[in-house]
DNA sequence: GTAGATATATCCATCGCGGATACGTATTCC
DNA sequence: GGAATACGTATCCGCGATGGATATATCTAC
């Protein structure tokens, strides 16, 4: 299980992250992104739809029909694949370490 | 309290993080960052050099004096300051809030 | 039907990052 | 002691990621 060295990009990550919950189209994703971070991570325009691009190509997620409780033909629905989740954990853990080492070096004001 | 809605940069977030233990030189800040987070984030030496200047002048961190057991005076030492450690505390916060939407999303492996 | 909002997509300027390079100083080896 | 090597700091440069501006099409509201 070779954990990849390299950090996945905090938009990547983000975008597996809104989409780990449910299927979601382009703004769908920025909006929960922007809800979950609470504001702290927006993703423009730019990066979200070359993001998406970059990780259709690269089998992170893939495009999915619109359920059927949407009917607006503009919105492109993309779902995470099993890659996608298994990259998302790995992140999330590497995340959870850091996390760990502020918590150990008694950064943060939390409990253990 | 008007947590900063900005993250930090991953570099500046390091580096406070291997400061928040001890003091330490450019190198060895470096070799910490590199250790605490198991290779997966290096701070290649523009990054480095770079970002203790503009943290300084930022008042984050302040250069001290090396400890006794160090004799080598071309190290460079620094070191928390207030204000740098309100920053690491913010965003090592804002990482374990990700890191928490991570885990109620069950991409995290590990127990709650 | 028109106006404004929504959605996707691309282009471009900016900025953070890391490698290459430079230079001075310790340390090691002979 | 002198030469070679490693260490430490510092700057420069190119690359890649980011996000805003812009473009185009379509949906909704009036």
């Amino acid at each position: 299980m070779p954990q990849p060295d390299t950090p996945l990009r905090p938009a990547v990550f983000h975008i597996l992250l809104a989409l780990s919950t449910a299927p979601r189209h382009g703004l769908g994703i920025a909006e929960a992104v922007d809800d979950a971070t609470e504001g702290s991570v927006t993703l423009g325009p730019g990066t979200l739809y070359r993001s998406l691009k970059e990780m259709a190509r690269d089998r992170l997620i893939e495009e999915v029909p619109a359920p059927s409780s949407d009917d607006d033909p503009r919105r492109r629905y993309y779902a995470l694949t099993d890659g996608g989740r298994v990259a998302v954990r790995d992140e999330a853990a590497r995340l959870a370490r850091i996390v760990d080492v502020a918590r150990e070096a008694n950064v943060l004001p939390d409990v253990p």
